[in-house]
DNA sequence: AGGCGAAGCGCAATCGTGTGCGGCAGCCCG
DNA sequence: CGGGCTGCCGCACACGATTGCGCTTCGCCT
């Protein structure tokens, strides 16, 4: 019998283990003098109450369940960071679990999350979207969901609104003068992914600009991806004067690739990415993205969970917008690649 | 009663639920053909076992909690990367909290986690130190350091050697020829600080340079941190030729703030960091640093921490080696500058 | 002095799960 | 036909905490 229990506490204060019980949540119920001993004594025996025994009873665990693609990816860092600054004053604590893009994994995660009961869950980036409802609902879980495909289902959600972004990135390199702009995207199928790339046709549509499909390839959303598909595009008999990345890990791998074949950001070719990392702007060149407020939608979304657990049934979808912060990774193209196509 | 508990499954199977806790854990006490019919009709009616309940008989919760400075710092998030892929494989479940850098919140931390019955503790980058014994002891929770200060106490440590790679980048300062070498530490009193700085005055000393206190200014190990910290240096009268940084996001800001001046790295003045983040090599100029394996020592952290749970009494300290990493924001001196020193 | 109300504390049930031990069949064998 | 053995299953308790309810004690008032 390792760990002091309440009932330790209870014989060494020579009272019953309920009356230690509500001294140590002040409860009214317990004379001040002996609340003012039983204190003294748990803390001399190194007395920590144990969650379980008081979730078990109490059916409420204070935790909140995060589940993301990777904690190495910056934004889903910055993200659990926002999270925890709202939930942590509240007193949860935070149990982490990582998908991997995979919808299986990710499920098992879940799963192992709502055994440890966790009060709520946040699912950022998930691609499992419909699947949790069975999971969640005969246990009365409510879930809040970042970015994330299909929310239709479900009450909460909070999301970077991609498209009207997606289409500024997009007008903004047509307004340099590029005609031939290509988009790397993800293969995952995040919709964060689909509503960029729909962003990215309207543009080239409402300019008058073909959606060619040799232009638009996948990565997987970090640097190792981008730099594959930049190579890929590279290849083509006529590559694109200007990229629109996915994100700014694929920006920057897509840099990397381009300055591999001795050509050079944006002088040769422009590149654009999205999500604005602590780094960005630290690049080489400065990349062009759009800014997402990462912190603040994880705490958004926490705080939304924080509601709906105080019982406040806000059924709310926030969208939050992206803005189009412009450095020097994209310019206009070079007199000879501007003309010539479309 | 909303959760659906071992007893509805009991009821639903007409059996005790007893048999039903047997059959789920595969017991061999259980008719095989029973197990099947009440593994059918859990699965039915959407049963998830309460770890509560169970965390409270077996005196485990097959969680581990793992406190950083804040995971928004890559470093810590790269680690807790290499963490979960290792425990998860194991079964666990990680706990995540923060500390801020600030003792007093660290330990409310680690007693929230302790609340919890985390069968283990990772702490990485902790100021606490000793401090953490009298809460693990009467729980009898071991504990595994990553780049803490202060080991001795504890039987358990990875940490990056901080000291010859500290020497190391010193070293290839003077070999580039630099007289005038300064270094931004971190105002925290971390262990790695120490050892860094302890690493650049031996080179110091070891070539005959003065270790000169105006040229050794403190950071926070941020990016804000770095660009205060340079400026200051930029406003000595005779400013640094070269810095040597306490990490790599340190580096970045003293590189801002050395534009921001209008001079040029490498050309004006050399920038050193250390960690090599996913991101330095794509810098501006791309980064002179030291190679710390994140991924690896958080894994390796883990390891131990498991064989530890698995009753293995491995008492282990490991310093896990630096590689200095050389790029293109270290150059030999200017001419003018280079002499008139020392 | 006796009665009555309030304050303070303990009893016991409960949450969900695991498990030692005892019981109850059925079967085999003497 | 009876006894013993084996295979399955249920009873009951334990884990650590919370909480409604009842009991004791004490002080105060008449």
């Amino acid at each position: 019998m390792h760990p002091v229990s309440i009932k330790d506490v209870a014989r060494a204060a020579r009272v019953s283990h309920s009356t230690v019980s509500r001294a140590l949540r002040g409860s009214p119920l317990v004379n001040p003098k002996t609340a003012a001993r039983i204190r003294r004594i748990a803390q001399k025996i190194g007395y920590l109450p144990s969650a379980l025994g008081r979730s078990l009873k109490t059916r409420r665990t204070l935790t909140i369940g995060v589940v993301v693609n990777t904690i190495a990816d910056p934004v889903m860092a910055e993200l659990v960071a926002g999270i925890q600054e709202v939930t942590n004053r509240a007193g949860y604590t935070i149990l982490l679990a990582e998908s991997h893009s995979d919808p299986e994994r990710e499920l098992r995660a879940a799963r192992a999350l709502l055994e440890h009961r966790v009060d709520g869950v946040l699912a950022a980036a998930s691609r499992v979207g419909p699947e949790y409802r069975p999971l969640l609902e005969p246990l009365g879980v409510p879930i809040v969901l970042i970015n994330n495909q299909h929310p239709k289902p479900y009450r909460h959600a909070v999301s970077i609104d991609s498209q009207p972004a997606g289409r500024a990135v997009t007008e903004h390199l047509i307004g340099l003068g590029h005609r031939r702009i290509a988009y790397i995207g993800d293969r995952f199928g995040y919709q964060t992914d689909v509503e960029r790339f729909t962003g990215y046709c309207e543009a080239l549509a409402a300019h008058g600009l073909e959606q060619r499909p040799e232009l638009a390839v996948k990565g997987d959303g970090m640097i190792a991806g981008g730099i594959e598909a930049m190579a890929a595009l590279l290849e083509l008999r006529r590559p694109p004067t200007a990229v629109f990345c996915y994100n700014d890990l694929t920006a920057i791998g897509a840099m990397r690739a381009i300055r591999a074949r001795g050509l050079r950001v944006p002088q040769d070719i422009s590149v654009a990415g999205f999500d604005d990392l602590f780094i960005s702007a630290d690049t080489n060149p400065p990349l062009t993205t759009v800014r997402q407020p990462k912190a603040h939608m994880g705490a958004l979304a926490a705080e939304t969970l924080l509601k709906v657990l105080a019982g406040q049934e806000c059924r709310m979808e926030v969208r939050v917008p992206g803005e189009l912060v412009i450095r020097d990774s994209t310019a206009p193209p070079r007199a000879e690649s501007a003309q010539g196509d479309d």
